[in-house]
DNA sequence: GTTTATGCAAATTCTTTGCAATACT
DNA sequence: AGTATTGCAAAGAATTTGCATAAAC
């Protein structure tokens, strides 16, 4: 059943769910924030690394996942919480700590939007805040 | 008198003056959106890219720039408005050309902040919109 | 049998560092 | 002289591509 709904997750994004896939699907699921290409090369070592880039892409094309960019300039990738369509509303706030380079989600946080002047299309929002998290705060 | 104001700029920081990080300098404060370290290696020609490199760790370590990331993990540098002090509220967002890869300053758009559960300090927000461009959306 | 996906290796791109030479005070 | 800055070269890190093999339909 949970096999199941991996594959519904593919199937309601055209996407043609291959064991590859289905792994990365799998274990981005598995995972609270956000995860960049190199974490994912750790967690399933059974893949190539251009085999997961590829996949991620095909994730990316079909607007399965979306990609936040930490504050290093490293592509964190997430799976669009939305199971129907992966809209703006989707997207939330993420916090980076610049002492211990975790990425903190606030998925109850939507992002503030911003009016544009006519003519430009948004499809994506960041909204990454830097600083330093409770933890880190603690230990100085 | 110009050169005054570089010096100006430079001391408030505590950045000691040295040739080259006026030219840098001059170079960020000439354009109009922010520059990567590629762009900047383009324009400042009679500079190395690593010292370019190293004159904007400098700049970012006294607060004269901040850093944003355009969507595909590059960074890109620009001053902070505020002679002063470069706070929050000198943030704002930016747009992202998917299709030509510029990015748009918004100035006058400062950032919503989101609350934070405590403990969470920020020290800087990235604001980011990913879309198509005026320009961009014609041409399709 | 044709198309699609995968793994390996290598190329690219962007960033960062070591070190010797130069400039500054 | 002594410290800080710079240029060159090369190392690192992350992403991306070419190509031959393997899998899927």
């Amino acid at each position: 059943m949970k096999a199941d709904y991996y594959l519904k997750r593919l199937k309601q994004k055209d996407i043609k769910p291959t064991a590859n896939r289905i792994l990365v699907l799998k274990t981005l699921l598995s995972l609270s924030c956000p995860a960049g290409l190199n974490d994912l090369e750790i967690l399933i070592d059974t893949m190539d690394k251009s085999s997961i880039f590829r996949v991620l892409n095909v994730f990316l094309e079909h607007n399965l996942i979306h990609v936040i960019e930490d504050g290093n300039g490293i592509h964190k990738f997430e799976i669009c919480s939305g199971e129907e369509h992966c809209s703006l509303s989707d997207m939330h706030a993420h916090f980076y700590c610049e002492s211990c380079h975790q990425i903190f989600c606030f998925k109850n946080r939507p992002i503030p939007t911003i009016e544009f002047p006519e003519g430009f299309v948004t499809h994506s929002i960041n909204y990454l805040v830097k600083g330093t998290c409770p933890k880190c705060k603690k230990n100085k």
